[in-house]
DNA sequence: CGGCAGTAGTTGCATATACAAGTTTATACA
DNA sequence: TGTATAAACTTGTATATGCAACTACTGCCG
């Protein structure tokens, strides 16, 4: 109850970024419950990391950059999901190329070959999080072009198609060239991160992917405790 | 006080994997502490992660979280000396600070303490590859400042402070300023790679980090089998 | 004007109590 | 033997209370 009535000031933006939330004693009596009713949802949230509090200051929302965990293999749908937040896709691309040496040798083809490319907008609250450009070996799945890619993400498909062995990433920070720039909505001079992305399957390399993201208000994180 | 219990428990191995773990009103006997505070540990220790709880049945220890060799700690110069080039190290600041509100947040302690502040250029072949700016926890590392660190990294000295419990990492790209820009030896436009690692040990944040790289040089690779 | 002490307000933490909700085990009965 | 019921045990949640630790502010005094 203290949790949700908290968390929906928040996404209201009646509580904004860095500003101070009443204090414990107020939500008592503005909520109606006792006092560790209420400490103990505001100490999960700052556990969560949706507030701050420091002992004897107050509690403030904490500052908030979409983020996305580059130790597991989860797709951007879950991520914007567990955020709490609106995931939808734009097609930008959906079509059969047949590749150069540079393609053929990064997707282990012979060149000239046929491959499928697809190229998505993945926006987060109608803002523009991610340009998902991937390539896709016909051989590992014969029907990716027949996809609907507004409802389920390339990744869910392609992790249906084969049993996911092996991963490679490759993390780069890139200057914006201008299709990048409107599309994902930045300013002039921001930078890109971009994430390069290859999984194996089958004993083939089944997709080679470019993930690119907008600088300023993106980040790569990932949190893991040492081997005991 | 339960918390260091559990954890040290499984540590040594006495509660295995999926193993149930003594019930609350146990743990209150076997400790003297009451049922509420036993609660609130264990249920600490389960958002983190550490334990599984199901209510009516009991309290039982999580599988361990996958382990990525992706960003795995190797210090920069195993790195490049492992590309069969010449590493050097810089030093541009060493001092003690006494720590903003935003400081102290990243490093858990109270603001205004004093900390230990570094700041080194590493070099591949004369070329700058890193700007190292850190920030470490005196109460982990007294002697921080006492180090040579033309001869070893602060990487070398933290890792035998202390066990390491912990690793965080956040990944972004950011423009350049005129200083790093400088530094690193870069064009104008041209992003950095910031990686910021925190790292845990002896139940505190050891030492808080800025790894600064020239986009266009420099990306973060890694590649991992999947388990099954 | 600057520094110091006091004070009100805030979060942190532990305790004691009560009941709800879910699971497992034991027992009674058909 | 199989099923239904009951009991015992476990975690989940909420409340009321007390005190410690810390912060920010006010006002006094030199």
């Amino acid at each position: 109850m203290v949790r949700n009535h908290v968390l929906s000031k928040i996404e209201a933006g009646e509580w904004a970024e860095g500003a101070r939330i009443p204090s414990e004693t107020q939500l008592v009596d503005l909520l109606g419950v006792s006092r560790m009713t209420v400490h103990i949802a505001l100490r999960d949230l700052s556990a969560e990391g949706v507030l701050v509090r420091r002992q004897g200051a107050g509690t403030f929302v904490a500052p908030r950059r979409s983020q996305s965990t580059f130790l597991e293999l989860r797709n951007i749908h879950d991520e914007i999901e567990a955020r709490g937040n609106r995931h939808s896709t734009e097609v930008l691309k959906l079509e059969t190329v047949f590749c150069d040496l540079a393609l053929a040798t990064e997707l282990n083809v012979p060149p000239g070959s046929a491959v499928f490319h697809s190229v998505l907008l993945h926006r987060e609250n109608d803002r523009p999080l991610q340009i998902e450009d991937r390539f896709v070996n016909p051989r590992f799945s014969p029907d990716y072009l027949e996809q609907d890619y507004t409802r389920i993400t390339p990744n869910v498909h392609l992790m249906a198609a084969g049993p996911l062995e092996e991963v490679e990433h490759v993390i780069q920070a890139v200057p914006a060239d201008d299709t990048t720039r409107a599309l994902l909505d930045m300013a002039t001079g921001d930078p890109v991160l971009l994430l390069r992305r290859r999984t194996w399957s089958r004993g083939m390399i089944a997709s080679s992917a470019r993930l690119l993201h907008p600088g300023t208000r993106f980040s790569l994180a990932g949190r893991m405790r040492v081997a005991r």
